[in-house]
DNA sequence: ATCTTTGCAAATGCTTTGCACATTC
DNA sequence: GAATGTGCAAAGCATTTGCAAAGAT
């Protein structure tokens, strides 16, 4: 949270009580890639009188300072989680088709697909998203 | 367009003017990944009272058929390209940063990853949706 | 003749924006 | 006190849907 508002406060912005009850649901939900719904309506049990656009505001301005990542999970609305500085790159997500649980992957061992894509393509990659879709261990 | 006609009528669709139409401008922008509205543009050319719906439709029931991928370059529209059976995993796209320009990789290699992925995450997958970000030989 | 498909317009659902007021530094 | 941030309601935009008419087998 230092971190955090240290980033917003060099770039201009201010660590409002908004921002800050926003950023706490999403520290307190990790691993749970809410969307910005979902964020809203926990926000408003500490913050009820917050808008639902300053939470849209707030995960743009939040993904613009590279503190969260935008998630898409093909449900037709945004899903974010924290980004994580120490990975240069995101990592990638399993996707249940039968529950629709999502789980993460630590491993990227994307190294030799995008050395070869560098070296046959001359596509210098700065990040990707890679979404697993298949059947998770309780419904396989 | 014989095999996509047999896969229409195996399933009970009737392959109309419209479908065909729709169709017919998929097969000749192969590569351009087109949106709903820029197939709805390209198709009006030849059939001019056909609505807008009717392409949403279409690339619906194709995607449901197998017959077209839908794909998210995370431009807030769905785009779709031919479905290549001869793949067994959709192919991979690598999206310029500055130019937007978006190419394909014939390569998977993800074997090695996706084995990890069965033994570490007891993770059955069908299909993975994979796209890097970065600079283009152009632009880099 | 029956079942499918289409065009249109309206509805939907997520997201963004304009603006007056409030808040922060 | 100037600039930034917020809440609300309205607007925006891609997509879906209801329905009556048209089309296919």
């Amino acid at each position: 949270m230092i971190r955090i508002k240290s980033i917003l406060k060099e770039n201009g912005y201010k660590l409002t009580s908004q921002r800050r009850a926003t950023l706490e649901v999403i520290l307190h939900n990790e691993d749970k890639h809410m969307s910005t719904e979902e964020i809203f309506i926990e926000v408003k049990k500490t913050n009820p009188d917050i808008g639902l656009a300053t939470i849209y505001r707030t995960v743009l301005l939040l993904e613009e300072l590279g503190i969260l990542v935008r998630l898409n999970f093909e449900d037709g609305r945004n899903r974010y989680e924290l980004s994580h500085p120490e990975e240069d790159h995101d990592h990638h997500h399993l996707i249940c088709l039968k529950c629709g649980q999502v789980s993460e992957v630590e491993e990227d061992l994307l190294e030799s697909l995008e050395e070869t894509i560098d070296r046959n393509h001359n596509f210098k990659i700065i990040n990707h998203k890679v979404k697993f879709f298949g059947h998770c261990n309780r419904c396989r």
